[in-house]
DNA sequence: CCTAAATTATACTATTAGTATAAAATATTT
DNA sequence: AAATATTTTATACTAATAGTATAATTTAGG
């Protein structure tokens, strides 16, 4: 019964990409995903929190990802980049995240605005590290405009490309590599800076994406428990708490995951050695 | 009683901008601006029809001080273009456009999201012949993709550098004109393209768009006629047709636009001298 | 086999979009 | 000015849907 709630999410997708997710009633993911209203009431408050929660699986998902194709390779080789972006755009595209993404923007729900907003900032602060790697530190007080023109130009192209032709990402993000390249050149050659990369300590998310590290540790330990054996909720819901307090708190609290790595401890199905692990990575917070 | 509907629209954009279009009731509107139920849905088939409404004013009031700027002025002068992008962005501001499209992705109502598209591609359309204007007709099947590129750019720099400083429109939009004039000149000199030109015959708007002068000049005399005395129901009802089916038609049908003139000759309340012009114009379409 | 937790079925409330209609107010025509 | 047509209002109604409440049933684990 541990997969209902994440089959119900994936029913629920499902739903949002045929009909969109306004049109989607609570009544249809019941009939769709053949749980009661009791039920979808007990796993989310809402419509929009399981959309949240979709949304979270589906960026970590296409995070690991991302993050899997530079791992062990050379962070200033340009053609991982390349093939980075080019995963993004295909998941995007498999999972209709744009769709769902421009449908959103509509909602009053606080929560949900906060949440696309903080992740938009995070694509970007990520964009803008890469283009380090890629370009150098010396050309740091320009990468920050740099990355920000590169994303409008390249989901701009995109849509437009996508609207004329089949879609061909690779040769989009070819081209698009290719004009941020020159406008690099130049911006750093004249030294015109129009934003200062301070700007992402506005959003406090600052400190947290400097330390990626433990980040991306704890989220592998996260995924070995889950594919070791069919955890229960018990199990399944302290994971799923470290793992968000992790990804979407500006200060995740500390003392607060290592009571729930105890409390995991406790519990035989989980393998010792992964709670060591994740004792070990935390104390690193 | 003639401007009834458009004070509904007035106070229902005064709403909108203050609790968003979603979270407006069609009850919030129908007390705010004094009328009844009933009256609304004589006006108005719904709460996006309303919407669109206000888009289409918002939009024509724009166009008009944009194209206005121009007038007279030379149209490769980088000077006036960047003071047209500098007011729209402000009337943007002020009206809360961005915020308020944004909003409407969601909707599952196929004419306005019909409606938004075909804005879309008629603003690229128009940046479009600016850059030719600008740049040259020899550096042609670049500037779409230039065009494209350069909203994709200042967008979203005016989305972050607002986020982070108070807006300064004047600053981001020289900085994103410095920017794509470089790109101009590499693109064109290297003979790199991506998206032809041809694409907007796809939208079937090529026609329409090829032919402004008779569109601005109708839309003109309308504006001259209601300005000049407080016109009937009926003459209002002619005006707003032709209006729309100037600026929304794929192609106007003329035919029927020269009886609506017809019948408008048959008010005194219109000055036969408008109708005159009305007249010339049209033959000309 | 027993207990606790999760799930179901069902009924209910509250909000809202949109329809229907008769009465009243306002315009227009003769 | 009276008659007629139209617009507007007030009101009551239907239908759809989100969310709450709860007793009965099922399932999982010790």
């Amino acid at each position: 019964m541990i997969n209902r709630k994440k089959h119900v999410i994936k029913m629920a997708h499902q739903l949002f990409i045929e009909k969109g997710f306004q049109a989607t009633s609570i009544q249809d993911i019941l009939d769709y995903s053949g749980i009661s209203k009791g039920t979808f009431y007990n796993y989310f408050s809402s419509k929009t929190e399981l959309l949240i929660e979709l949304f979270k699986t589906l960026f970590s998902e296409m995070e690991e990802k991302r993050n899997a194709l530079l791992s062990e390779g050379d962070p200033s080789n340009i053609d991982i980049f390349i093939n980075q972006l080019e995963l993004q755009l295909k998941i995007n595209e498999e999972n209709k995240i744009n769709a769902l993404f421009e449908e959103v923007h509509f909602s009053n729900d606080n929560e949900l605005k906060e949440f696309i907003k903080k992740r938009q900032i995070t694509n970007l602060y990520w964009l803008y590290k890469r283009f380090i790697d890629l370009f150098g530190k010396d050309k740091k007080p320009y990468l920050l405009d740099c990355a920000i023109m590169f994303i409008g130009i390249l989901q701009h192209l995109v849509k437009y490309y996508n609207l004329t032709y089949q879609p061909n990402y690779h040769r989009v993000v070819k081209y698009s590599v290719e004009r941020i390249k020159l406008i690099i050149g130049e911006i750093s050659t004249n030294g015109v800076q129009l934003i200062q990369p301070e700007m992402f300590q506005l959003f406090s998310i600052d400190g947290a994406l400097h330390i990626p590290n433990y980040q991306q540790q704890i989220m592998r330990i996260i995924a070995e428990i889950k594919e070791s054996v069919p955890v229960s909720n018990k199990v399944n819901e302290l994971l799923d708490f470290i793992h968000d307090e992790i990804s979407y708190s500006k200060k995740p609290r500390k003392y607060l995951i290592a009571s729930a790595v105890s409390s995991l401890r406790e519990e035989k199905e989980v393998n010792i050695h992964f709670v060591e692990k994740l004792t070990e990575v935390i104390e690193k917070i």
